[in-house]
DNA sequence: CTGTTAGCGCTTTCAA
DNA sequence: TTGAAAGCGCTAACAG
């Protein structure tokens, strides 16, 4: 059942179903009408693969994310997802796991179904996936990492402005202790939110001592474990305390309650993405909201720029951070809080 | 850069070089080394639109789920394109939003890119779908819903004996007041567990008390609405409640403390699914696992016989489900809950 | 406004 | 063991 049963069966050429099929306005409207009818009788859907081949074009678009089980990523695929499709594309999605050989497997998979562009989603510069795509004059974009050049976008996040709100709440709140876990330091995405968390002290004019910045992993675990570093502190816990991202929040309000102090009344947590979960905790996470579907979008956006003109310079999109008010912050307690 | 080149540099027929990517035992070793090694000189890699096109198969596969929204199929998709990738198959998958139009898009994309099989994991038969591949050819597997047909095959959950040992657990606690929270009553798959429940209650002699069940919608609000309701009771709350899925319990959970009573010491709360978030909340959700990973590997295995044999007889998986114990059940109280 | 036809890159007979 | 050539279904340039 293809393009020729069509035509054969509405007595036009193949080139009048094809031009039919897009629209063109240079067939008749009876033609037309004549041709749509067989389509429809006939129940035809044109074959991607033969227009792909004859076009050059896959209409697919490539998106690649390192660390899929943080909540973040499944919620920026199912955005990319929706506006990908808005578009008239499909997408293949691939998760490296930070692991270089699976890396390669699917930007080797994304070559093969010859994708018009792809968005990079992980926490570093890929060089690798840089160049073979580069090589292949496949337009990328890019979260937070990289340069702008011919083909090759960004998306930046604005960290520091969700970042300075949550400091500055804080601060009205009376507090003056504010601690940060940050992400693993190897992650270039973690640097900057903590170089941002540091810089919004300052603003505020609030010390920024070494001994209230601990490393996390981002993920429930290493939350836990560095707030428990927190609490053990010679001087004393913090009053608040802000997580890299939600997991780690939820993990330093774990280790808080474990040691018998409450949140928010003796210790504030902030979080920072605001995934679903956020919400659902107990108490409500304050957190830095980044929305998955603004990056997404952007991101989208950004390479169909490129898509649309070929070798065109790649654009920088900016993504806000704001941050919303729960119930894990609340004013900073009379007394410093002690561990039970 | 294509099949033609490689050719010409391998001093080769380009049958030759296609012969030597599908290892082809009849290429002389030598010869397919000096292929190979031009491959790689090359960077070469073939369009998997030519080969789909010749060889009239796609090596993808479709999934279709219903609600994104539910963190259940997240993690479905996921394992499902864990396996689709570890088979050779990319995978495109789709969400229908219980809405016919986009339900119509996402088959018409699917038949487009003439995706090899599809795994239709919606809570509903959904007989559109269902026409539309098979009279295509496109063998299909269904969750939980539809019968067995050539190339239809069906991926089984043992609800009953998840929920049976989750009865059991609160009547060893000496629970007698249990509840059930449904999911909505329009959709097969919430019949299935409700069903499986009334059956577990009847399998321990407890009595199964028609105002002890309540309708939910599978998400936090319906379960915490519902509980609202089962707390208003004349004849007093349950002691214990089951609900339908893991955000179903967390809306319960969330209704008892609003009123004032405490989970699990008043009343115990057990989830269903053992989504990940059920293992953050407060207190850690005792509930029922439902493996996504299982489901998937079975899904795709169903699929993959059938992608093997056309025409064949599809098979019916069955997925365990069991109870994972935390902290949201304990011994049922002396007294009966009250709201205060 | 419509038809003819030469590819797109690969697989696969059939012949050698 | 290798090569030549006929498609796979569609698009687009060219001709009418």
């Amino acid at each position: 059942m293809n393009i020729q049963d069509v035509a054969k069966r509405a007595k036009v050429s193949v080139a009048t179903v094809s031009r039919t099929l897009h629209h063109d306005p240079r067939v008749r409207p009876e033609t037309a009408e004549r041709v749509w009818e067989v389509i429809r009788e006939l129940n035809y859907v044109p074959n991607s693969y033969a227009r792909s081949l004859s076009m050059g074009r896959s209409q697919i678009v490539g998106l690649i994310v390192s660390d899929i089980t943080n909540p973040f990523f499944p919620e920026l695929v199912k955005g990319f997802e929706e506006v990908a499709i808005e578009h008239g594309y499909d997408v293949i999605a691939a998760s490296t796991g930070y692991d270089p050989a699976r890396t390669a497997t699917c930007v080797q998979r994304m070559v093969e179904r010859q994708v018009d562009g792809v968005a990079v989603m992980t926490s570093e510069f890929e060089r690798s996936i840089y160049d073979q795509f580069i090589s292949r004059d496949v337009p990328l974009v890019f979260l937070d990492v990289g340069q702008l050049a011919p083909g090759v976008s960004n998306v930046r996040v604005d960290y520091a402005h969700g970042l300075s709100q949550a400091v500055r709440h804080l601060r009205d709140l009376g507090h003056q202790r504010i601690a940060f876990i940050s992400g693993p330091l190897g992650l270039e995405s973690a640097r900057v939110r903590h170089r941002d968390f540091l810089r919004a002290l300052e603003q505020v004019e609030l010390p920024a001592c070494p001994d209230y910045v601990v490393e996390g992993d981002h993920r429930v675990d290493g939350g836990l474990h560095a707030m428990q570093r927190l609490l053990q502190l010679p001087g004393g816990p913090p009053t608040a305390v802000i997580g890299s991202n939600d997991l780690t929040a939820i993990g330093a309000i774990r280790a808080i309650r474990r040691a018998g102090i409450q949140v928010p009344e003796e210790i504030s947590v902030i979080g920072h993405d605001d995934i679903e979960l956020a919400g659902y905790i107990e108490p409500p996470l304050t957190t830095v909201r980044l929305s998955r579907t603004s990056v997404a979008r952007a991101a989208f956006a950004a390479l169909h720029t490129n898509l649309r003109e070929k070798g065109a310079m790649g654009v920088e999109l900016p993504v806000a951070t704001e941050l919303v008010l729960r119930e894990s912050t609340a004013a900073a307690p009379a007394t410093l809080p002690v561990p039970h």
